[in-house]
Parts: structure tokens; sequence; C-alpha cells
RNA sequence: GGGCGCGUAGCUCAGCGGGAGAGCGCUCGCCUCACACGCGAGAGGCCGUAGGUUCAAAUCCUGCCGCGCCCACCA
């Protein structure tokens, strides 16, 4: 028999590795459309291609691939589409810094060589985050791996970017754009982190060039005022009602700067008059725009102050260029006041940390938004784009009401390029081929815009590109909208909102029905997990110390859909593999007594015994459980009624009682009491298959039904199963065996202490005792369980009451009547605590008339039920004189 | 400055109007014929705080305190 070869212990390893094959051997990830049958589609979202796996694509793998797996045993058409980002600015910086460990300047490498430097990087490290997510057990359709920058996707890009472009959604413009003067390109809003930091507000003072005054304006960038252009005071302003027209002198540059009022000014802020550096800040900017002031940049793209700064400036670093213009003013004697600490928000680049400069960089392509996010934000009020959980409607709608232009160029070379040519007779245009001439006057010294695009750009486009869009390909009228996105809620607006706006613009509709946001994966102690902390675990050692399912089973039991954290750490792993343990000895236990040739089928129901009933009947409460969370995306709480159900019930309920009749009944128990473990394990591995995907196929071929449980029937309901009458009977024994074995450990009686046990009960408990006598006999391990109607002498018996049934255990001589009195005396106090809490209640005359009849029902019998066994209890007390 | 989430057992969290729960950790006893990655029995909680609604509040409402997050062009 196979359960022969079955090891003691579960062992993860070479069953993951060949199971793992064996599905990608049979294309049984592969999904293609079907008229016939649903689609199910999930796109995941794109990794760096140079990435590692981290704890955070476990999760999102764990989530997806449950859902997938399950709707595949469903009967879906399902796909998972998996692919791999390019990553502009994160790629670029990594290939930069290889290159300059080697000596090598990019630009004198040139641009196409350095493109192919990265290609080449891409094809050596890109494929392993696909391997890692291998591991992970993932059902993707490999088949179908998509890369954002492979030639679908650039025509993709060429396409939604022409198309916006011809429609006048995107357009060249010259404003303030945020800028990293790290990595060298601008920045979108939404990749600028906004941290708040201790700096100084300094208000220094500019003497009015007439020498008739000054103003006093405020800081926290003093190194600006050197391209300080005017001063701004608001209109109404009674103060600076004067000196509007008049100007201010520029202690280091020979230039006067104008007074001007504009609404923008809060006269409530500071002195009330702001400095005014249009190329540097875009309040201020505007301000210029409406005035008329000029514009001077000062700054550089490397950080450093440029040539239009006053000279003894020139060259400066940024930080350092702060300092000296703070002495140069000190020295002048212009400071007029300092306030240190002063906290306030500082933009930070996503990539590399390093603060932004609000810049003037030349002219950027951007993405004109107020015709996208109306239909956006529409169709998630409609519920054809629903959040779960639901909290994150507002959060989204909020974004994308105050959404400004969309920065989508980049100073980078890894990207997909800004489909744009110009001609030197000033010709501008998109093209989706690259072009030999311009469009309009035919010359053929064109030059194509050096610029590439954010890439979230083409990110946004991926659930319907990745299925042939722009063409309407089988793949995309039976797949789009896709179904489900699961994601951290880190990229809600990077990344999944423009896909909805994108989506609906393009494709004309919504790209997937529920946008499914889970927490972050953190370090047990909730912190997050980074390089520098060392707190960082890898999904990789956890597998291999654990296995995949292991993995897989600790996130998803810690996955509850409202926390915004997940605290993480080996502990929880460790649990998952002693889960997956557990399942593989149940699965020993009963292979191994069972008679298994194919499906197991139920005995009549005249056959079962109230255990089978009683399993029957919670398993399929575990069924409807994990089928309600798992439409629900409560992943925690299918996780969990797995284990009770498993754990708990199954195994520490069900086998042990089942073991008398599975090896020591009539062949026709046996044959009853295997094929009901049989029955109810199998199907039960079939609810787990999601979650614990490598076990449960190990275990399931054992039954011999079919080819994988991957592709097998998901759980029927079987509501006939439900049985309250085998449910309160177990109720019963557990009580009663749990009470006896209680004492014994009160009594610090071993397993090897003989009891004997006489038990006063009601008709039904009678039966219930009678049916389950060796069961209870087993488990309480007792050598006799005498049952009556009458109580009988009571005198020298240790009493207990179990739900009414009065439990009588021979105290002659064994017994410390010390510790049976402790015993006593503990229960009697929780008893009268609980009774008069009950009491008080029933004297209560509201409480009586106005709560409903069943609660007051219920109240009563409770303490009737506390009453009898306090009598009960008392007696025995009496009788022991202590 | 706006918005959101969270404060329940030592830790991480479920419960969200009528008997305080789980996992891990801890204590005690057990190598009981699937499993010591195990079995059994326990200890441990004025459910952040003050008020309100209700016959009844961990659960609903309000204030406060404490954490955390998101958004924001107040110099």
């Amino acid at each position: 028999m196979v359960t022969e070869t079955m090891a003691r212990a579960y062992e993860p390893a070479e069953v993951e590795k060949r199971w793992y094959a064996t599905w990608m051997e049979r294309g049984l990830f592969r999904a293609e459309p079907t008229p016939d049958r649903k689609p199910f589609c999930i796109v995941l979202p794109p990794p760096n291609v140079t990435g590692a796996l981290h704890m955070g694509h476990a999760l999102d793998h764990t989530l997806q691939d449950m859902l997938v797996r399950r709707k595949r045993m469903q009967g879906f058409e399902a796909l998972w589409l998996p692919g791999t980002d390019h990553a502009g600015i994160g790629t670029e910086v990594l290939v930069r810094r290889q290159l300059a460990e080697e000596g090598i300047d990019p630009q004198e490498l040139g641009r196409e060589a350095f493109i192919e430097r990265v290609w080449a990087w891409k094809e050596r490290y890109g494929g392993r985050i696909v391997e890692q997510m291998k591991r992970m057990g993932s059902s993707c359709d490999w088949d179908r791996l998509r890369f954002t920058m492979d030639e679908g996707l650039q025509r993709a890009v060429r396409v939604a970017f022409v198309g916006l472009y011809d429609d006048g959604l995107i357009y060249r413009g010259e404003r303030i754009i945020n800028w990293c003067p790290t990595d060298q390109t601008a920045l979108s809003d939404s990749e600028v982190e906004h941290r708040e930091v201790d700096g100084e507000l300094i208000t220094f003072r500019y003497p009015l060039a007439d020498g008739s005054g000054h103003v006093d304006v405020a800081t926290t960038r003093i190194e600006t005022m050197l391209g300080d252009t005017g001063v701004a005071v608001h209109p109404g302003d009674e103060r600076y009602r004067g000196l509007v027209g008049k100007a201010v002198r520029h202690p280091f540059a020979d230039q006067d700067l104008p007074i001007v009022a504009d609404q923008a000014v809060d006269p409530s802020f500071g002195t009330g008059a702001v400095k005014v550096t249009p190329a540097h800040d875009s309040n201020d900017f505007e301000i210029a725009e409406r005035a008329g002031l000029a514009r001077r940049n000062i700054l550089s793209a490397d950080g450093t102050i440029s040539d239009e700064a006053p000279k003894p400036f020139r060259g400066l670093d940024r930080y350092e260029a702060r300092k000296r213009v703070m002495e140069a003013l000190r020295e002048l004697d212009l400071i007029v006041a300092v306030e240190r600490p002063y906290r306030h928000a500082v933009g930070h680049c996503y990539r590399c940390g390093s603060e932004v400069e609000p810049w003037l960089s030349g002219k950027q392509w951007f993405v004109a938004v107020e015709r996208l996010t109306g239909p956006a934000k529409q169709a998630a009020i409609d519920g054809r784009v629903a959040f779960f959980p639901e909290r994150w409607l507002g959060p989204y709608t909020t974004w994308l009401d105050n959404l400004r232009d969309w920065n989508i160029s980049r100073q980078l070379w890894w990207g997909h390029r800004v489909p744009v040519w110009y001609c030197p007779n000033g010709h501008e245009f998109a093209s989706m081929e690259d072009p030999d001439a311009c469009r309009e006057c035919g010359s053929a010294d064109i030059e194509q815009d050096p610029d590439v695009l954010d890439t979230w750009f083409s990110s946004q486009l991926w659930p319907f590109s990745t299925l042939g869009w722009p063409d309407e390909t089988e793949d995309l009228t039976y797949f789009y909208p896709t179904s489900v996105l699961v994601t951290g809620y880190e990229i809600l607006y990077l990344w999944v909102a423009r896909m909805i706006m994108s989506g609906l613009y393009l494709v004309g509709d919504v790209p997937f029905r529920h946008v499914l946001i889970h927490g972050l994966v953190r370090d047990e102690q909730n912190r997050k997990m980074s390089k520098s902390l060392g707190n960082v675990i890898d999904p990789l050692d956890v597998i291999e110390r654990y296995g995949a399912d292991a993995l897989r089973y600790s996130l998803a039991r810690l996955a509850t859909p409202e926390q915004q954290n997940i605290p993480f750490g080996m502990r929880e792993a460790e649990a998952g593999r002693n889960f997956a343990n557990k399942i593989w000895n149940a699965a020993r236990l009963v292979l191994g007594a069972a008679q298994i040739d194919g499906a197991p089928v139920l005995p009549p129901e005249d056959a079962r015994s109230p255990v089978e009933r009683w399993l029957l009947s919670r398993h399929e409460a575990c069924r409807e459980e994990v089928d309600r969370a798992i439409d629900e995306y409560r992943f925690a709480d299918a996780a969990q009624a797995l284990h009770r159900f498993l754990w708990s019930e199954y195994c520490d309920w069900g086998l042990e009682m089942e073991k008398p009749r599975l090896y020591e009944g009539s062949p026709e128990e046996r044959e009853a009491a295997g094929s009901v473990l049989a029955w109810v394990l199998e199907r039960t591995l079939r609810l787990l298959h999601p979650i614990m995907p490598f076990l449960t196929e190990e275990l399931w071929q054992r039954f011999g039904i079919g080819d994988s449980i991957m592709v097998s029937d998901w759980p029927e309901p079987h509501p006939e199963h439900r049985d309250a009458d085998a449910e309160s009977r177990l109720g019963f024994a557990e009580d009663l065996v749990t009470a006896v074995r209680s004492f014994r450990s009160g009594h610090r009686l071993g397993p090897g202490v003989a009891l004997a046990v006489r038990v006063r009960a009601d008709g039904g408990q009678r039966e219930t005792l009678g049916a389950l006598d060796e069961e209870i006999r087993r488990l309480a391990r007792l050598d006799r369980l005498d049952v009556a109607e009458e109580p009988g002498e009571a005198a020298g018996h240790a009493r207990l009451v179990v739900q009414g049934a009065e439990v009588l255990i021979p105290l002659a001589g064994v017994l410390d009547p010390a510790v049976e009195c402790d015993r006593l005396r503990e229960r009697l106090a929780g008893i009268a605590e609980q009774a008069e809490r009950s009491a008080r209640k029933l004297d209560n005359q509201g409480f009586l008339s106005k709560a409903a009849p069943a609660v007051v029902d219920k109240e009563r019998a409770k303490l009737g039920a506390l009453e009898e066994e306090r009598a009960v209890l008392e007696a025995q007390l009496a009788e022991l004189g202590c």
C-alpha cells in the first residue's frame, strides 16, 4: 500500500519540486478563451525585472494564487497572467552604478550602447524573480509571460501615446516639475514622498530700492533667494498698500525686484510678504506668470548653483549654498529671525531618497488629466470597480479630484522613448512607426525627442496590453475586464488609479472589477523590513526551512482585510510547517486504515455513527465558511476555518473517537468509519488546495481519483449534512471527556491511573453515552462508564456536573481530599458570581419586558443549571467537611 | 492643514448589541499503537479613557489620550 512509503514527517522540498514540474509539463496553468466557460482573470502586478522576491511578493502571490486556484477548480477558465516591469529609474540607476564600478562613463559609452548594457543586464538577472515566483507554487500561465518593454508592449505604448497626443491629452509644456538631482530626471507628483523634517524658517530683509524702508520675507530654503525676481503681497493687505509698484534691492545681484500684489499670498502667514522665486517654486511660478516677473534659474541639473546666480555662489552644492547665503546675509545684517527647528514637509525621491527640487527644467511632457479623472471616479462610485476594503474608495476619489497634470517625461535612457519627432522647420509630430521624414515638410533631418516615458505610463496599460491591445484579440474580448487586481495600498495612486483612467479611455471599460488592497508585510515587531534594520526575511529562506505551503498558509492566516500591516516572523512559518505535518500524519492514519480505492463513497445514513454524522456536519460548516470567506476576500478567516476544522475537530476529536470503530469494529463499522474519514479528508484537501497546493496534491494523489487536485472539482455544498442533533450529542461527549480529564489533571492522576465513572443523565444523554461508550472511555481513559437515570449512592465520590448530568468518580483513598475541596470551592465561587449576575438580570423588570423572550429563557435556564450544580457540589463539600 | 485606520490575554490579532476568543509564548503532566513539527490540562484580560444611547455595550454615538498611515504648492 502507498502509505508504507509515507515518512513520519512531511518533507516539502522534494514534493514541491516534483509537483511544480508536473503541473508545468501537463500545462495545467494554461488558459485559453473558451466560450462555454466563464472567464476569471488576474494580471500579476509586474515586479521589477532585476528585483528579487521579497515578502510583499510572497503575500501577493499567496492571495492571487488562492483566488485563481479556487476559480479554476470551480470550472472557470482561470488565467493568471504574469510579467515583469522594466522599472525605468530603478534599473537605470543600477546599471549606471555597475558601470561606475567598472570605471565607464555612460556619456562616453553613448545612449545605444548603454541601452544594450541594460538589456544584457536584464537577460542575465531578469529571469531570477520569475524562478523565485515559481517556488511559491504560483499557478501563472508562464507561456504568457510579458515584459513592459517587449515588442507588443512597445506598440501598445506607442498607440496609447499617439492616441492621447492626437486627442490633445498629451502636451508639452514648461512649468515647475519635481527634479531629483541625484537621478537627474523629472518625477511625477506621485513619485515624490513627503517627509517631515526639522528645518529652519528664516526671515530676512530686502531693503527697498529707493532706500525708504524694507520688506521682510521668510523661507525654509534660503539659497533660493538667489533666484528671487520679485516680492508679492496680498492685494488687500493694508500694511503694504503703499509698497506695491515699488521694488526691493537684491543684496547680491545688481537687480531690483518689483513688489507685486497677488491673491495667492496669505496675509496671515509670517510677515504677509512673500519672496517670489519663479524657477524654484510652483506657486511663485504662477505668481510670476501673472505679474510678468522674470525667471531666474539658479540651479543646475546636478543640484549645484548655476551661472544664473550671483557669482560668489556659482558651482556650490545646494546645501553648501544654503550655508553660504545665510552667512552672507548675516554679514549684511539682513537676517531678521531664525525659527529652529521648524518642522515642515520636504519632497524626497521615491527611488533614491534625495530631496527633490521644484525646478524649471525646460519643456516636459504632460498628460492632461481633467478628461480622465471624471470617468475614473464615476466608475468607482457606480461600483463598476469595487474596492476591498471599501474604505479606499474615499481616498481614491479625493486623489482624483485633486489630481494635477501628470508629468510623463523622464530624462533617462532606459524606457519607452517619447515617440515624437522634430524637424529643423519647427514641426513636431507623434508617430506609431519610426518615421524617415517630417510629416509636415518632408525634411529628412528629423530628430526624436530624447526623453523616455515614466515607467508607470507603460504599467498603466498592463491589464489590456498584456491581452493583446490595441488589437481586438480573442484574449482581450474574453478576459477583459479582468476580475480582480491584488495589490498593496502603496501603489493605489501610482498605478491602480492610472490603470482605471487609461483603461476607460483607451479600451472603453474598467480594467478590473475588484481591487483587493492588502497591507504591507512587516517584521514581528511591526517594523518595516529593511536592509539597514537587518530584519528582512527572504521568502526563499522560509521555503527552504519550512516549505512553500507553510509560507503560504502563514501569510494567508495573517491576511486580515482591515489591517494595513501584516507582521510576519519565522514563528508564523513554523506554525504553518507544523500544520502541514499535522495534515500529513492525519492522512497517514486514514490512508493506512481505510481501504482507499478511488473516490470515497459515503455509507448510507443509517450506517453512520454519531461521530461520523458530527464530522460530516462540522465539515460542511467548514466548507461554508471557507467559501464565504474567500468570496469576501477574508483570507485569514478561510485559513483559520480550515485549521480549526482539521486540527481541533477532525484530528483531536474525530480521528480519536473513530479509532475504536476503525480498528476494532465489525467489518461494516470499519468500512463506514474509513469511508467517512476518507471522504471528509479528500474534500478538505480540495478546500485547502488553494492555500497549500503542494501538500494537498501529494496527499490527494494517494486517493487515486484523477490527474491532479488542481483540476478536480471544488467541493459542492451538502447542506443536508448539517446535523444539530449530532453536534449537540458530541458537544456533550466532549464536555464530559474534558471534565474528566481536567479532574484527572487537577488531582495529578497520571494516564495510567484507572478511573471508573458513574453518570446520572437524562434520556438523550444516556443514549449518547450508550452509543459512544467506547469512544468516551478511550478519550477520558476510563475502564468503566456506568450510566443511570438515578444518581445512586453519591457518598465517597467526587462530583462533576456536565450539562446537567452528574458525574461521580469514586474518591476511595486515591485522592487527596484537600485538593478536592479546593476544586469545589473554586468552582462554587465561580458559580456564585455567575449566578448572582444572572439573578440580578432576571430581577430587572426592564430586562424581562424588553429583551427578546429567547434571551430571557436562556438566562433562566442558565441560572437553573448553575443552581443545580451548586446544590450538587455543596452536598459533596458538606460531606467532605472542609 | 485635511482624511483614514488602530488601541481586547506576554506578543500578533479575530470578535463589533445579550455567556470574553484564536495562534504563538508561558506553566504543569504525558514518548497514549498518525504526528514530541505531538497529546492532555492550565494560568493569564476593570476589551485605552471619560461621558452618552439602551432592559443590556468590548460591540452603537461623542469628547479626550496614545500609536500608525495617507493626502496637501502655506513661503
